[in-house]
DNA sequence: TAATATTTTTAGGTATGCCTAAAATATTTT
DNA sequence: AAAATATTTTAGGCATACCTAAAAATATTA
């Protein structure tokens, strides 16, 4: 039984592993865990004892395979519960991390695996992540971008890679928001930028501002 | 913001307090919480400086009107998760405490909110207890006993009163399940015994038995 | 490669929530 | 009402999970 703090730290290296090969640095983890170096090699020293990474002074951290088992089983309750908030409780995309975060720590097998059969087995969760299976194996599909469709596809609008704010008023102000339906009607040939279809209406959006824009083929 | 064990040990003092009306003492909550007197001591006088509970040393802990808020409001989590997992996650009755015990303490009042609304309004958990509206209003409705049903009318067995062992087995031998339909079709005159019919079966139960089983009304 | 800068660890401190044992208070019995 | 018993509180410890500041190790750069 690990408390929530080594399940955070768990967590937060297995997502920087992602990153880089190497060991995922002390500092990395403080800044991701919003906490400090020195309480990070503290936790270090513990999950090693545990067996869920291979720690090295001075080298940063690395999953075990244990450790790895273990991010995947709170990633997987995590991201059901999201669908579950969004697909039956009617939360919105960006309402339902704080509550996850908070539901990915509950202890039962049995409750996650009938919440999954419940939601009939969803691959992804509402921002188009993988979702792992029981065995903590996890499919690996790369986001799809707006700018990655071809003309004439749609796509589901499900997140977006920079969240800065000047971006996220952009999109605001072209009334382009989570979960809206995204024709691509046509690529300008001089500057790439694309022409689509949103609701009723057409625009033109730029092709730095398209592969901003995550999505799932629909 | 309080802790998982503050909230804990005001829901204890909520649950002790329905048997008396004087202040409830430390060693109850002690026993009621499996810790020691000496660490409620230590609760108490937390609880009693955020205003949760008036707490005079050696007279035991009342809660204040904020204290009963909060107990209810935990209690309503509580019970609408235990709703829930028996609903929609197809779990049997007695498997839910454990889980609803890590469930109650998440904070998210839209989520409780949504949670109730998806449930339909539930008035009552699996187990027969009334669910406390937002307000923390709630509505004291005593249990029924399977032996103040009229000659004719039939119940769901929804929990013992008597929890023993040796009651749990005679139940089992007769196959009288949680959940199941009891119809009252007669009652003896010279021991008040029941005769009752369960599923295709007639059998004969003791006043005694009877007043061990609570059901409600269908 | 030596000096400097950055990162990481160690050392020592704090708050929470638990514990045991001893002291203080309340209750019951004689 | 005094003695015996039971309950509750205090005092002092322990583990977790944080922190700051100083020391040690690593990385960078002149």
């Amino acid at each position: 039984m690990l408390t929530f703090s080594e399940e955070n730290h768990i967590k937060s290296i297995f997502h920087l592993s992602a990153i880089s090969e190497e060991g995922v640095s002390t500092n990395s983890i403080a800044e991701n865990l919003n906490t400090k170096a020195s309480s990070v090699t503290e936790m270090l020293k513990k999950l090693s004892e545990k067996r869920l990474i291979v720690y090295k002074k001075y080298h940063g951290a690395q999953l075990t395979e244990l450790g790895r088992k273990t991010a995947l089983n709170i990633i997987r309750k995590h991201r059901l519960w999201e669908v579950f908030l969004v697909e039956k409780l009617n939360f919105k995309w960006d309402e339902v991390h704080d509550i996850a975060e908070q539901l990915e720590h509950i202890q039962s097998e049995k409750l996650t695996n009938q919440l999954d059969k419940f939601l009939d087995f969803p691959t992804q969760d509402p921002h188009g992540d993988p979702i792992p299976n029981p065995a903590g194996f996890i499919k690996f599909t790369p986001k799809l971008k707006l700018s990655d469709l071809n003309i004439g596809e749609t796509g589901k609008f499900i997140g977006v890679k920079d969240s800065s704010s000047t971006f996220l008023k952009y999109l605001d102000k072209r009334k382009i928001s989570l979960g809206c339906h995204i024709k691509v009607l046509h690529q300008e040939d001089f500057d790439q930028s694309l022409h689509i279809g949103l609701d009723d209406t057409n625009l033109s959006i730029s092709i730095k501002s398209a592969s901003n824009l995550y999505i799932t083929k629909i």
